[in-house]
DNA sequence: TTCATTTGTTAAATCGTTTTAACTATTGGT
DNA sequence: ACCAATAGTTAAAACGATTTAACAAATGAA
């Protein structure tokens, strides 16, 4: 990269001043008040003679010197799914506001791959970590942790850790799109789901089975899991479903979903007239079902504030005055 | 972030050598062999050392004395598109393979920001910048070409600029996918594009008049031109398509495809029957509409994997000598 | 007047690496 | 025996900021 550096010392000289001040001014002046113990002349010279040279402080030594990056790590599933890609951007925009930058890294919900990704932005230096954890990377955290290492949680938590965290009300929210498609009529209702031990899921079954229980369709339930990444039974699966006289799928995420529903449609089968479908996370698609499919629609934009603000708060923690963890539970939408 | 630095000096008191020494067996030793100048017990050594007290390099160090931080900016419209979240995880798969990271920055399609981000990505201290210009960027974009910054752009070029760029022969996709809706029967074909000024719409839209064209179609067409992020209009557009007895829509970009394909079926019309579609980027759920929706499906792993081929061929390009610069246009694959 | 506090500023150390220039052995050619 | 080249290593100077400890001058209290 060509950049012919303008460094502190330049401003330094230009302005009749030291470093030290220049340096002071730079990180401290406000809106260019009153700066305490600087003169308020000579503030303003730094600023104007930093001005007019076009100085642009060089991060890399100010990060070496501070121990302070400047970036945030995140940790997801897959960036480009559009639960992920979603949450990408309200995070880079919240990042923006903190003079914050963030680094994305997809794990694939391999455990090894996450812990991985997570070292390598670790050595990049990272001020704190947004973590999507995945089945089986709950030593890895633990060990974060415990090293004090800056964490929020994200989407899902790892039980048994005293860490922050910001998901959804995953069980209430599955209650209340299961008990939508019951008062549609639907009485055989098959959930689908993943295979993966990860606590937004497990709790999205119970919530699809505390409907059916309050409902008094106790008698059928069936959770189908799929492991992920390995997609090649849903079509038998769909129709042997048919052929157990289910009338409608709560499907745990939105790839499932997408799956089950082209599935549908290639087996012949319509929406809502063979199935109903209740769901997680929008598709801009979904209407033209109308009231063929319920969703959950996930406050993404609060799951990426609060995220940011939790992580923020730890970053500019006084060192020794660590802010307590935070655990945020976020209240779904239904909608469709 | 707590970390116990274990540094380069460590390590050189450990295994009784400088640490010049050691600094240049770290980021030389390819797979413990042979290293120019070194005698092969003490680099064995020094590696076994760094190994048992597992030494992180610092990369703020590393940066700050290299000028070079292991970063490529990557600056695209909205990384919740899915279009661009899919170029961001093959982007980010390519830079781990090079042992490099991307910070990803949106822009809205709003040269203000593009500037904006640009600019910070710079300050942050990139060794290159991946670009999709919009619309009013050509200056800023020159400005950086002049002054030797490391770039390559992406999905759009800037016409009359020196520069690498990865994009899809656009015009020739667009002509593709209207011979097939032409094909399939549509004779008024409606093309829906940006009003903005970016070189893959206007590209797609002479496509679209040379098949219609060489189909003795000339009689009609009509591009109509959507602002971005102003799609109020959409709902009254389509209908007054219906009355101008249009069968089929083709569609510069895959938002605008939703939008639309939402607005037929609002409006109670269907596809194939009303209209059939042409558009750009799959969705999982087009495959539902069989022939009646024809797409691209452009080639998002190739455009990640040359641009950063491309970015990375100047980074490591010797000072003085660089590298030329490289157009690329990579071919469609049709679909539907 | 004298001492204490506050104001305004700076010299110098430091962060952890990379890189340059130089130095001592050792080898080999003549 | 002499010189040149090569091998192996290191001391020390960057890189550009932040931060600590200290200093001089001005102010105020007694």
């Amino acid at each position: 990269m060509a950049r012919n550096q303008i460094t502190i010392k330049d401003i330094a000289r230009e302005a009749g001043v030291s470093t030290a001040l220049v340096s002071f001014v730079m990180s401290n002046a406000t809106a260019g008040e009153p700066l305490y113990r600087v003169n308020s002349e000579t503030s303003k010279r730094v600023l104007e003679v930093a001005e007019r040279l076009r100085y642009k402080p060089n991060s890399s030594a100010r990060a070496l010197r501070s121990g302070k990056t400047g970036t945030i790590g995140v940790v997801l599933s897959d960036i480009s799914n559009p639960f992920f890609s979603e949450i990408a951007r309200y995070l880079e925009d919240q990042a923006y506001g903190y003079d914050y930058n963030v680094i994305f890294a997809s794990t694939d919900e391999d455990p090894e791959k996450f812990r991985r990704v997570v070292s390598v932005l670790m050595n990049k230096g990272v001020d704190g970590l947004i973590l999507v954890p995945c089945g089986g990377t709950e030593d890895t955290i633990r060990e974060l942790v415990s090293s004090g290492v800056n964490i929020v949680l994200l989407d899902r938590t790892v039980p048994g850790l005293d860490v922050s965290s910001v998901v959804l009300d995953n069980r209430d929210a599955a209650k209340c799109i299961t008990e939508k498609l019951i008062s549609r009529g639907a009485v055989r209702i098959d959930m689908v789901s993943y295979s993966m031990n990860i606590s937004n899921t497990r709790d999205r079954e119970q919530g699809y089975l505390d409907a059916m229980a309050a409902a008094g369709l106790s008698g059928y339930t069936h959770i189908e899991r799929i492991a992920h990444n390995s997609y090649g039974g849903i079509s038998q699966y769909v129709s042997e479903a048919k052929d157990r006289g289910v009338n409608a799928f709560m499907i745990a995420t939105n790839t499932l979903s997408l799956l089950v529903i082209s599935e549908i449609y290639k087996q012949g089968f319509r929406i809502p007239d063979d199935f109903m479908i209740a769901c997680f996370d929008r598709n801009p698609l979904y209407d033209i079902y109308g009231s063929g499919i319920v969703y959950v629609r996930q406050p993404v934009d609060a799951f990426a504030s609060k995220a940011m603000e939790l992580v923020m708060s730890h970053v500019s923690a006084k060192p020794g005055k660590k802010r307590p963890e935070e655990q945020i539970v976020l209240s779904p939408e239904i909608t469709g």
